[in-house]
DNA sequence: GATACGTGGAA
DNA sequence: TTTCCAAGTAT
């Protein structure tokens, strides 16, 4: 507790303790980047500043303040969870937040330890490579280990700072040994081996540019698609429509690299055309919004 | 218990 | 250029 409270990063969803601002943080943190999260995080809040907000919002206007961020199931279970709540109270315990959608046994615990200082242990990536590393031990308890010596004062800080200590110091390649506060404690010294992520699919694909003025064709995927449904991108081109592409940019989408042509065409049908400053408050998907960037029709 | 779900940036 | 992710959850 003394190192994290030398040693914590100024983050925005530390200044507050504000049950609304903490879930919608941690919803934004899981499996994503401290660094993405921070300006989605400000705009989010602004566009929707409590849970009666974002309850009466319209899932397409909270998907489009997702768009980028990835993980759109996410903003929707945030949505549906938001509209449950709008009659009632926020739940203040881990055991009821945890019936909401999107949120699991990890963020229940973070919210009700962060926010109302319920003395209950979180586990996630960070807190299991700390555990592993000190424990040297591969079958480890990490919920009850953790539980087992939890700050009971301050859960929420305690949380944190076995969060941030994964986070900045024991980190998963090439830990920070000298820094740690508790070197004399470890088993490991920092060794630690982690599963090689499956060898992803490589695949090619084309878009269509079809543009008009200020104006531009694009297609929302279908409600029922597995992947991003209900956001809007460009239509799809199934052949090569010149001898060089428009643009070509790499993109990953989970378990695909693609590599994407974009040709410039006429509009297929199916699409619709909008203005550009229209297109910019939909829900683009994240290639589709790195694609207009890179051609000047988006800021940022 | 696997698997799918997105993305941009560091190494 | 390629690899490896990052504060998990739902199915």
């Amino acid at each position: 507790m003394d190192w994290y409270d030398a040693n914590r990063r100024s983050l925005p969803w530390r200044k507050t303790r504000d049950p609304y601002k903490i879930w919608v943080s941690e919803i934004m943190l899981q499996q994503t980047r401290v660094a993405a999260v921070i300006e989605y995080y400000e705009r989010f809040l602004k566009t929707f500043p409590d849970i009666t907000a974002l309850a009466r919002a319209d899932e397409q206007d909270v998907l489009a303040q997702w768009s980028g961020l990835g993980y759109y199931r996410r903003a929707r279970m945030l949505h549906a969870a938001a509209k449950q709540l709008a009659t009632q109270k926020m739940p203040r315990s881990a055991a009821v937040l945890q019936e909401l959608p999107g949120i699991g046994r990890y963020t229940a615990a973070a919210i009700a330890s962060i926010a109302f200082g319920e003395p209950i242990a979180v586990v996630d990536g960070n807190v299991e490579r700390v555990l592993s590393r000190i424990a040297r031990s591969g079958s480890l308890d990490f919920w009850a280990a953790t539980q087992g010596l939890i700050d009971h004062d301050r859960p929420g800080d305690f949380n944190q700072a076995m969060m941030e200590l994964g986070a900045t110091v024991c980190l998963p390649k090439n830990p920070l040994c000298g820094r740690c506060p508790v070197k004399q404690s470890c088993g490991t010294r920092g060794e630690h081996k982690t599963d090689r992520p499956p060898t992803r699919k490589k695949s090619t694909i084309g878009y269509v540019l079809a543009t008009n003025r200020d104006s531009i064709a694009l297609v929302q995927r279908p409600a029922n698609a597995r992947l991003m449904p209900g956001m809007w991108e460009l239509p799809e081109s199934k052949r090569v429509l010149q001898s060089v592409p428009l643009l070509s940019v790499r993109h990953s989408i989970t378990t695909t690299d693609y590599t994407i042509n974009v040709w410039r065409g006429r509009a297929p049908k199916g699409s619709v055309q909008l203005k550009v400053a229209q297109a910019a408050k939909l829900p683009l998907t994240g290639l589709t919004r790195k694609i207009l960037r890179r051609l000047s029709l988006l800021r940022d």
